[in-house]
DNA sequence: CTCGATGCAAATGCTTTGCAGAAAA
DNA sequence: TTTTCTGCAAAGCATTTGCATCGAG
């Protein structure tokens, strides 16, 4: 498969404002939960936290070790199985067999559009398509919980490459 | 996760009309490319053909070894990939880690509302959706080459037996 | 005869888990 | 202290592959 980088249109990543909120909601979790916070732990979440995109595990292991090169995989394994608990994170399968994390936002959801070739992820969110996913939903006597809807393609500055 | 079945509304198999055009294609494609027919391959794609609804290997293998208990599950894994590069199976995956796969119609195309609870899958086609995102990809400048879009939820039955 | 296909078992790739030692609370 | 967490290696799973043998053409 394609996705072999994940370089975004519009990549920036959340503000200190954010962060802090996302810190505290997990911080809520975890003490709910009688977790305990680990330097390991504030690690991978302060990584993901300030990222930008849709990582995979490898990528995020990378990331991690460049702060603490002692930390294991099975722990950033079980610290984005943590976030996606908690609602934090988003795990999004593309197609190629691993798994990405993506922050999740409050009162934000968007779908994605990937390259085929490059591997760019572009992220949009389109109302009308979410208001007749609704309409199918009630027409076929579903409680819509979640969905999935990514469009696969080849982007501009590949078709150009290839000519 | 949820899809244990493949109970299906308006569940019925292709015609003998389509099961010849379906075995035609196969047999094209096969003769192009050099390829042999052999009795596991004839009763793998016969199996395939007459089935209904999105099968798992291991769902299909089970179904093969009723006509043929010797047919390994390599040969049911291979046969299915030599169905989706002809164009004859789609590959779909619902999110519980199997490749499930289904008939591929000439110009007909669906997309999948799923039952976490029960499984059971139904397929709905809108043209309005696929035109929204015909125009999310002119507006990203991406050509588009294929998409998944699946509606997890839970269906009125489910519904009815948790009251 | 040749070369593709099969069946088995081993290998792969991603992810999860068991466990003994480490470290939060 | 008690209980959770970590790191490692081993285990799990779905899928793929190497190879000797089989069989279609």
């Amino acid at each position: 498969m394609g996705v072999t980088s994940t370089v975004e249109e519009n990549a920036e990543s959340v503000d200190e404002e954010v962060l802090e909120e996302l810190n505290e909601k997990l911080s809520v979790y975890m003490d709910k939960n009688g977790l305990r916070s680990t330097s390991q732990r504030r690690v991978v979440t302060d990584v993901f936290f300030r990222s930008t995109g849709h990582l995979s595990i490898e990528e995020l292991l990378a990331m991690v070790r460049e702060r603490d090169p002692k930390i294991g995989y099975a722990t950033v394994y079980r610290t984005l199985k943590l976030l996606k608990d908690c609602g934090i994170a988003y795990e999004r399968h593309f197609g190629d067999g691993v798994s990405r994390y993506e922050i999740a936002l409050e009162d934000e959801h968007h779908d994605h559009l990937i390259c085929l070739e490059c591997g760019k992820i572009v992220e949009f969110e389109n109302d009308e398509i979410e208001r007749l996913q609704d309409e199918l939903a009630k027409k076929h006597d579903f409680t819509l919980k979640r969905h999935t809807h990514e469009l696969y393609g080849v982007c501009g500055r590949c078709r150009g490459k290839k000519n």
